[in-house]
DNA sequence: TCCCTAATCTGAACAATGTATAGATTTTAT
DNA sequence: ATAAAATCTATACATTGTTCAGATTAGGGA
């Protein structure tokens, strides 16, 4: 029986993944900002420099952590998403504000792993944009947008901008309450914003 | 004659705003997280204690540069609107996109800035809600769709969305395009967007 | 089975950081 | 002029990221 902190042999065994669960689990609680390679470290057991087998140095670690949080969020997301399957009117309109809703209340409910993804540790350039994660959600988007458009519910003329308003409009929004810029009281009222601006008929 | 980092007094004068004005040069070269205390003082030509003085810890500092940028950017705002007044359907439309492009430009001409502002420094709950700086520049927003809504220039029925709309658009097009999750080859299309989402009228 | 190489981890060290405290210097008020 | 308040320095400490030489272990070929 051996804890975390106290390992028994040499060799870890998974120390790469080790080293991101562990940065996530303290991200979680703590914020980005606020833990250091060598609080992961000794979390999990092991020597600070350790690390350094996996990661070039701290940042690439917390750029790990928060790819796949994108991946997280993405398979968050699609699981909510498959609760409102169907293709009722009803339906089509439920599985969009399901998209902007997984997205605000997910942030909310971890605000750090939000500030991680969207605050310069995870540069886009350092791989290769067509496997990037959050083009999974984006690709989800752009169904769903397609699927009203079909089912004549959206200003036809609207669908041009249907993506960037809604991407800017959700993450704008979010972003803002989790900065503490902004307080709403019940994040529906986004989401009749956003099917105003796109001209989502009601009912 | 005295260079900024040899002083010849002893005491320096000035240093509570000699802080946050070699604070905000280093943030603008380096980005906040690259900064320390130390090279604040070091640059002023100061020991690294005499920072405590005037402010309980580095993230103070920092807030309180945060704090000043966000009067910068309505001041930039508010000089840009001079320029084009007038009561002219043009004019008045031309201000609303005025508000939101100097938003987009000033953030993406000073990203490390606009990352301070939104990073979690300046906690909005630390200053009295009344005497925020923001609130100058929402303000001037809500003065600039009033005036398109009795101008007959946009949608009656989207004018209580329209603060809300404008604001996370912009702030969410603009993060993202930070942030490198964005590309955008010209900014007047997020401006073409948020007319088409207000439904201000074209021409 | 033994041994050798590669993989994996430790230990000690370094410079830099935020911050606390005691004391030095200067200004201000009386 | 002198006491008190304001302002700054010097020193110290714990913590951090990172490097590097060396210890420990794993795996494969004889």
């Amino acid at each position: 029986m051996t804890t975390a902190k106290v390992r028994t042999q040499y060799h870890h065994g998974d120390l790469d993944t080790a080293l991101i669960t562990t940065a996530r689990k303290l991200i979680k609680k703590h914020g980005v900002e606020h833990i250091s390679l060598r609080q992961v470290s000794q979390e999990i057991g092991v020597s600070p420099s350790a690390a350094y087998h996996y990661f070039p140095d701290r940042d690439s670690l917390l750029a790990a952590v928060g790819f796949s949080l994108f991946e997280e969020l993405a398979n968050y997301q699609e699981i909510q998403l498959a609760k409102v399957s169907g293709t009722s009117a009803r339906a089509v309109k439920e599985r969009f504000r399901t998209l902007g809703r997984t997205y605000i209340e997910w942030a909310v409910r971890e605000p750090h792993f939000f500030n991680l993804m969207f605050s310069g540790f995870c540069l886009i350039d350092s791989v290769d944009k067509k496997e990037r994660e959050d083009s999974r959600a984006f690709n989800n988007l752009t169904n769903c947008l397609d699927e009203l458009l079909a089912a004549g519910l959206m200003d036809k003329s609207m669908r041009p901008f249907g993506e960037f308003l809604s991407w800017s409009v959700v993450h704008g929004a979010t972003s803002l309450i989790v900065g503490g810029h902004l307080e709403i009281e019940n994040y529906e009222s986004i989401l009749d914003s956003l099917e105003m601006a796109l001209g989502i008929r009601k009912q």
